[in-house]
DNA sequence: TTGAAAGCGATACCAG
DNA sequence: CTGGTATCGCTTTCAA
C-alpha cells in the first residue's frame, strides 16, 4: 500500500470544502465551524497529510532553518557545540543545515551562498573567511548572522569566551602554582597563517599568553609553532632551576604532551606541568586529571542560538556576548 | 546599500524579455540567442540574482538535500562519519539537514517526519527506533533510506562493518596473543535495553564476543554491564594463572581502562591486555598504543552516501554493504 | 463561517 | 528563438 503524499486540495475534495477552509482548520486560525474543523482534521490524519514545506516557505518567506557553517567535527569543541545548537534549535522549531569548511575560505563562501538561496532564516558561522570583500558578501545576503570562535569584525554579532583573557589568566594561574617558565604550544598555526584565513581565535590565545608573560614578568617567551617531540623535551629540560609548564591550545594536545612526557620520563607535575583547554569529557577518565579550562560549551551554544533567534525576530538590541569560563581542578600543575 | 533579493521577473523586466527566456539563459537550456543570453547573464550578475530554492523545489520536487538522523556527536565515530557524509554529499551537490536523536525514539520519528515534510531526497539514519509500527512509518514516507550502525530490518538498505564478525575475530586475535580470559565491557547497555530502543549494533558486538569465546573454547564468559572500577579490577586479578584481556566496545572506554589500570598498578600488557574499537585519531598520540579495530569510517560514510544516491536516482539494484575492517597495530596486547 | 482568487518564484510546455 | 500560460502547494486577502 503505497501512500501518495496528499495535499491540502485532496483534503478539501474529500471534505467538500475549499482549500482556504482546510488551511483554517489545520492551522487553527479561528473563524471556522467546529464540526467542519473536526472533519477536516480527521481526514487529514486519515490521508496522512504532511504539509509541503517548500510551498509554505515560498509564501511565508520563512524556512525555520538555520545554516550552521562550521570548520570540522573532529575537534570535539566544535562537535559538542553543534550538538548543543542542534538541540536548542530543534526545541525552538528550527532545523539545521550543516556545512563544513575544513578551513577553506572558498568552500565556506560558496556554501554560505547556497544556504542563502535556501533562504535560511539565520546563520551561525565559525568563520574562516576574512576581509572587506568577504564581509560585504555576507552583508549583502541580508540574513541575520552570529559568529562563533573566530571574529570577523565588529559588524557581526559575536559569541565566545574571551580566549585572550583566559590565556592571560592561565599564565597567572600557572605562575601561582609555582612555575616561572611557561611554554605555549601553538601547533599548526604556520600553515593556517600561510593560507591567509581567519585565525582570530588562535591569535587571541597567543596574545593572551604573551600578555600574561609580560604581566607576570616572566623572563622567557616560549612559543612553539610546529610539532616536534624532541624540541619540546629539550626546551622543558633546558632550565632545571625553574619549574616549567606547558600551556596547550586544546585538551587533545595536552593529552599528547602528557603521554610524551610519560614516554620520556618527565614526571608530571613534579618535573613539568601541563594545562589544557576545553575540558573535554575524556579528561574525566584520564589520570592524572589534566588541568584545563571549562568553556561552558553548552551555554555557548544556547547563547549563540538565542541571540540569532532574537535577530531573526527583528530584535535590534542584540550585542556581542562573552561567555564565562572557569579553571578546572587538575593534577598536572 | 541594501540589496533586495532579485527574482527572475526583475531580470526579465530589465532585459525586456519573458521569464521563460531568463530561465533558458540562466540554466543554459539552449534554443536562445547568444546576445540576449549574455545580456541576461550580465544583468543577473548585476542584480546579484540568487535562485529561490523553495520555488525551484516546489516545481521540480527535488530538494538536493539529504536528512541525516544521527544519535549524537559526542561519540567521535558518529561525528567523523557525519563529517565524511557532509563532504561527499556536498561534492555531489547535496546539502545536509542534520538532526540528533540522543537515543530517544520519539524524538527520532518526529524529526524524520519533519524531514519528510521538507521533502529531503533521501535519509541516512542511525536508527534508535525499532518494530513494525516504526518500519511502516518509515516506509510510508516513500523516501530512499540507508541505515547505518543499527539495523532496522532487511527491508532497509544497511551499511556497516560486521560488528559481530569483528568481535568474534577479536577474541581469536586476543587468544593468539596468549590470553585465555577475555572480559567484555558492555557499559551502559542495561539502560539502553530498558528504554526499548534499537540496540542492534551493541547486541551484535556482544554476540560476536560470545561466539568467539565458544569458538576458542574459553572457559569463562565475562561480560560486565555497568561501570564499576573495583569490579573490573577484581575480575582481572581473580585468576593470576591465565592472562586476562579486556575487550572494549569503543576506544574511549579502552582509554579509560588503560588509565584505571595504571592507577591501580596493573601493568599493561604484562598483567592485563586491552583492546579498543574504532581506532580514533587520539590513539595516535597516546602511549602505549592501544590495540584497536580500524573501521574505515571515511569509506563507510562515502559508501552510505553513494548507495543512497543510487537509490535517489532510481537504481533498484542497491543492496547492503559490509565494509572491511582491519586490526591495528597495538602495544596493549 | 466559507469560497474564490491572487500570489510566492521558478519551471515546462505549447504556440507562434 | 521567444512569449504566454499553467503549475507546484500553501497562505492570504476580499467577498459573500
Amino acid at each position: 500500500m503505497i501512500t501518495i503524499n496528499s495535499t491540502i486540495k485532496d483534503i478539501a475534495a474529500v471534505c467538500e470544502v475549499s482549500a482556504g477552509t482546510v488551511d483554517r482548520a489545520l492551522n487553527n486560525r479561528g473563524g471556522i465551524n467546529e464540526a467542519t474543523k473536526n472533519k477536516i482534521l480527521k481526514t487529514a490524519k486519515e490521508l496522512d497529510y504532511q504539509p509541503n514545506h517548500a510551498a509554505r516557505c515560498l509564501v511565508t518567506g520563512s524556512t525555520h532553518t538555520i545554516g550552521v557553517v562550521c570548520i570540522n567535527l573532529g575537534n570535539s569543541f566544535f562537535s559538542l557545540l553543534i550538538e548543543e545548537i542542534e538541540q536548542i534549535a530543534r526545541d525552538n522549531g528550527y532545523f539545521i543545515n550543516l556545512i563544513l569548511t575544513h578551513n577553506d575560505a572558498g568552500k565556506e563562501i560558496e556554501g554560505i551562498q547556497y544556504l542563502a538561496r535556501r533562504k535560511v532564516d539565520g546563520l551561525i558561522i565559525f568563520p574562516v573567511g576574512i576581509g572587506k570583500e568577504y564581509e560585504n558578501k555576507l552583508k549583502r545576503l541580508n540574513i541575520p548572522i552570529v559568529t562563533l570562535y573566530n571574529r570577523i569584525s565588529p559588524d557581526f554579532v559575536h559569541v565566545d569566551v574571551d580566549c585572550r583573557q583566559i590565556m592571560r589568566n592561565a599564565v597567572s594561574f600557572i605562575v601561582q602554582k609555582g612555575y616561572r617558565r611557561i611554554i605555549y604550544l601553538n601547533y599548526g598555526i604556520q600553515e593556517l597563517r600561510e593560507r591567509g584565513i581567519n585565525i582570530f581565535s588562535r591569535e587571541e590565545r597567543c596574545l593572551g599568553y604573551l600578555e600574561g608573560i609580560k604581566k607576570e614578568m616572566l623572563k622567557e617567551v616560549l612559543v612553539i609553532e610546529s610539532y616536534d617531540p624532541d624540541t619540546l623535551i629539550d626546551l622543558v629540560r633546558a632550565n632545571a632551576d625553574e619549574k616549567t609548564a606547558v600551556l596547550c591550545p586544546s585538551d587533545s594536545v595536552a593529552i599528547r604532551v602528557l603521554h610524551l612526557f610519560r614516554d620520556r620520563g618527565v614526571k608530571v607535575p613534579e618535573q613539568a606541568g601541563i594545562m589544557g583547554f576545553d575540558n573535554i569529557d575524556l579528561l574525566k577518565v584520564i589520570s592524572p586529571r589534566i588541568q584545563s579550562v571549562d568553556c561552558k560549551i553548552r551555554y555557548l551554544g544556547r547563547k549563540a542560538f538565542s541571540i540569532l533567534h532574537r535577530q531573526i525576530n527583528k530584535d535590534s538590541t542584540v550585542h556581542d556576548c562573552v561567555v564565562k569560563y572557569s579553571f578546572t581542578e587538575g593534577e598536572t600543575l
